[in-house]
Parts: structure tokens; sequence; C-alpha cells
RNA sequence: GGCCCGUUCGUCUAGCGGUUAGGACACCGCCCUCUCAAGGCGGAGAUCACGGGUUCGAAUCCCGUACGGGCUACCA
């Protein structure tokens, strides 16, 4: 690629950014990255009953939690700017004086209910369902006195009449043709002089100087339409490239009804954003068919979109879940300890004074569940237990564990063995209790188990030892004390 | 209705004329083990949507059919 790739990514902010949506920004990312190019955000909020403000900054936010620096845009700025697209209104308006002075823009003053009755009357025929063209003969001088009346009316393209079929390579499907009559001769500029989304979205491409426009799959079929603008304009075609969707576990397309599916909500569950992104690059594209574990480095230097499938993908979560795995136990102590705060935090775990007194503490925590959560998320109710006073013994935990024979003998030994240790750490303790089962003729495994339920309540915790550690004496004492009232013999 | 796109294990994918159709998640079993994980080893799972061609040979190329999706707005 000789020429300077710019590429953009044009959310329009009446939603948050969702997974389909992030999907397409760090495709765009990476090959802005690939290519040396420059990756461009253009917020599209053209639709002013459902653009707000609170969106446009939650689609800012999850980019940056995701990553997805960009070269222009809100915020940063850029040569090409503004990168709002009700701002750009004056550019419409100067394209369409270019096209109309090219002779390939004309006035239609034909009526919604006109335009309804000829578009069924089109579909009925020949399945045709597009403009019928009558205002394409009105000559100029009427059309521009029925303007000067103060007629309402469009702008609408010329479509050429000696044009062939519209062919174009898609970097993804390859070449696409669609034949040119089955393009209307859409609408560029409404009743009201606001542009129309085709119209809005080429021009802004043109001004931007966008090179390559990677974009989903819903917008192959207005792809002709807007071939033809960049023709009319005399503006050079980008190269397109069309990702296909993203679907629900029940293959239908990804919306609300599939629960959450914005970014910020996988974040808020304890995903982490090079999981997020590593999923997502994945979820359409391979790097070699072998490799699932990958970082933005990789991706941003070995992305092509030669290498993007062409078929629709499922999410699935279970997949996203174990590659966060990944990514956590990659972690070091102090980084899971900074991200597992604001869990322990919002669970009333933690007081802000706490989070750094009890540093030290958190650090010998973050070892033990590192390797056992998949999701932030998931470490309050697996610790919970290390920060309760007391501790409410399961139903279930009762009569498998306690209920068994050795149950008592084996606490009664295990607290007194404790009691009496001269240090309390993880290796001391271990050391200790090891020699308990055969001490008292009881197997490990119900010795281990029942302390592990008098202290957490529940027959599943990271282990044994380092638990008791971190509870400190006092507490594990207190706890097999209480425990012990229900173990039998 | 018309036009366009898609279809390889349950899921994500590799494959780009000759492979025992490979990998990953999930699943099952074994090992490790104080529980759960993590890890190791192994297993099951795909008549490559279907039907025709082309070819010595097709998951790979061509044509149909079916199914799914998109566009067909003065929405984006």
């Amino acid at each position: 690629m000789s020429e300077h790739v710019r590429v953009r990514f044009a959310p329009s902010p009446t939603g948050h950014l969702h997974i389909g949506g992030a999907r397409t920004a760090i495709y765009n990312w990476a090959f802005a990255r690939r290519h040396g190019g420059t990756f461009i955000l253009r917020i599209e909020d053209t639709d002013p009953e459902r653009s707000t403000e609170e969106n446009t900054q939650a689609i800012l936010r999850a980019m940056e939690w995701l990553g997805l620096d960009y070269n222009e845009g809100p915020v940063v700025g850029g040569e090409y700017g503004p990168y709002f697209q009700t701002q750009r209104f004056a550019s419409y308006a100067d394209a369409l004086e270019r096209l109309k002075t090219a002779g390939a823009s004309y006035p239609c003053f034909c009526t919604s209910a006109d335009l309804e009755i000829k578009r069924e009357a089109g579909r009925i025929q020949g399945g045709f369902a597009g403009y019928d063209r009558t205002c394409r003969s009105i000559d100029a001088d009427t059309a521009a006195a029925r303007i000067a009346a103060g007629e309402p009316h469009v702008w609408r393209l010329k479509v050429p009449e000696q044009r062939g079929d519209i062919v174009f390579p898609d970097a993804v499907r390859g070449e696409v043709s669609f034949p040119v009559d089955a393009v209307d001769d859409l609408v560029l500029v409404r009743t009201d002089g606001t542009a129309t989304y085709n119209f809005a979205v080429t021009v802004d491409d043109v001004t931007m100087a966008i090179t390559h426009v990677i974009r989903g799959d819903d917008h192959l079929s207005n792809t002709p339409k807007q071939i033809l603008i960049y023709e009319a304009l005399g503006e050079p075609v980008p190269v397109f490239a069309h990702l296909s969707m993203i679907l629900g576990a029940d293959g239908k397309r990804l919306s609300k009804r599939h629960g959450a599916t914005s970014v910020e909500s996988y974040r808020d569950q304890g995903f982490l954003p090079e999981a997020v992104m590593n999923y997502l690059a994945l979820l359409g594209w391979s790097l070699d068919g072998e490799t699932t574990v990958f970082s933005r480095e990789t991706l941003a230097e070995n992305f092509s979109l030669d290498r993007v499938s062409r078929n629709p993908a499922i999410f699935d979560d279970e997949k996203l879940e174990w590659l966060n795995g990944v990514y956590v136990r990659e972690m070091s102590a102090q980084t899971l300890v900074d991200q597992m705060v604001p869990y322990l935090q919002a669970a009333g775990f933690l007081s802000p004074e706490e989070v750094s007194t009890r540093r030290d503490w958190l650090l010998r925590l973050a070892p033990l569940i590192s390797e056992r959560v998949k999701r932030l998320d998931e470490v309050v109710p697996m610790v919970g237990f290390l920060f309760a006073d007391t501790v409410v013994i399961e139903e279930s935990a009762l009569a498998k564990v306690l209920g068994k024979e050795g149950a008592g003998v084996a606490l009664d030994a295990c607290r007194e063995t404790l009691a009496g240790l001269s240090a309390f750490d993880a290796a001391t303790i271990e050391a200790a209790l090891r020699e308990v089962p055969e001490r008292v003729g009881v197997k490990p495994k119900v010795v281990f188990q029942a302390v592990r339920v008098a202290v957490s309540g529940t027959t599943v915790s990271p282990p044994l030892f380092e638990v008791l550690e971190l509870l400190g004496r006092e507490q594990t004492l207190a706890r097999i004390d209480v425990a012990r009232k229900y173990a039998v013999e």
C-alpha cells in the first residue's frame, strides 16, 4: 500500500458502544496500526431524536478502556475536523452545490404520498421499488421557478443512464456486483435541507480523505449508492471491507434481548480490556488458525483484511470467560490487587482506608484467587468469608463434612495444634496440620475438609493453609469452636 | 417481490484441487491433589447445507436449490 492509510470508525451515539461496534472499531484500529496509517473516530450524531451527549461520552470511555487510541477525533482533534457530523453541515451543502453544477442532482417535488403509491406499484410489477424518476424530466427553468415559488422539494442523485453494473472489490468478500438499475435516484438532501445518511457519510469520507471503509455487513447494500455519489462528485472511491454480523447464542442478530451487550457492561462484570480485545479480534479474524491468545501488539502487527472471515459469528460468552481467565492468571499480584479492589469495595468488604492499610494482606490473597477466577466480579463470593465476622455453614456442608465420622476429633486436634503454633504462616500451619490425620486416625481429606467448612462455611475455598494464615489465628480458632458444636465425634 | 451477502465439529475457526479435514472453547475420562481451580495426558464430536456439473481427483472451481441475513425510507 503506497498511499497513506486513513480509516475511520463512525458510531452513532444512539446507544452505548456495543460488542459488534467494538469489533468494527478494533479492526479499523488494527488495520491503521498495521499500515502505519491514521485511525479516525467520527461521531454520527445526526439523529437528534436518539443521539445523546451521554452516549457520546460512554462511547469515548469505552474506546479508551479498550485502548483504541485514535489519531483524529473528538477531544484529540485533527486537521480534518470537526469530528461530529452535526458540525459538518456546511460541507454537505457544498457537496450538493458541486453536484448541482455538474448536473448530477435534480430537485424532486413528489410528496411522500405520491412516492408511497409509486413504490407499491413498482413492487407489484417488476419488483423494483425505487423512485420512478418523474421529476428528472422537469426542465431546469420550470424547476427553478417552482423552487423560487417556495415549493417543498428534495434533491436527488441523478443515476447515470449509461453506467454499467457497479462492481467493486470488497477486501473481505472479493468482487461484489450490483446491477445499476437496482439503484434508486436516492434522496441526498431532504425537504428541510439536511443531508441523508448515504450522502453525509460519503461526503464525510471524501472530506476526511478516508482510504478504506471497514464497516458492518449491513452497509454492503448501501455501497453501490455511495459509489455513485463518489463518482458524481468526481472523487476517488475508497476500498470497502464489509464485516459480517455478530449473532447471539440463538443465531439471531445480537441485541438487548441477549442481555448486556455494551462494552462497558463487560467491563463492569470484570472482563479485562485485553481479553475483550483478543476475543473480539478472534471473532471473525484469525492470526494463523492455531493461535488464540495474542496481545494487542501482535494484532496491530499482523492484522489483515484477507484473513477476516465472511460468515456471521455467534458470540460465545464461555470462550470469552476462558480467555479472560488466561489474562487474569498472567497478571502480577500487584495488578490483580488493583483490579479486584473496586469489586471488594463495592461489596462492602473494604473501606477506602483499608485499601492501602491492608495492601500487603491483599497481595498475599491475590495469588490464591488468580487461577480460580475468570471474571473479576467472582472474587466477591469467593473470598467473602474472609471479611465476614461470622460464618454461616451451608447445610450441605454440614451433612457432608461435619456429619462425617471423625470430624469432631479432627477439629479438636487441629484447634489444639493451631493454638500452640509459634508462628501462624501458611508453611508452619501446613507442616503442623499435615501430622494431624495420622495422629487422630482420620483421613486427611476428612480433616482438612472439616477445617475448611469451619472456616469458610463451604466445601470449596482457596487453598486451606494460606486461607488460615490470611484469616489469622484468632478468627480461625473462633470459627473452629463454632463449627465444633455441629460436628459429630 | 427485487437486488446483494453468507453456509467446515454444539461454538469460534484453519483450509485457498491431492490432508488420517488441523487448532481453540465447551463436553467426557485419567493423572496431580486438602476442596475448587490451574496444569498434564487422552477421548468423543464435521457424510465440509443439499443437488448437479468441471476435473484423474473437489470442503476448495462453476451452476442451481434450501436455509439464514442485509438493503429496498425525506432512519442511521
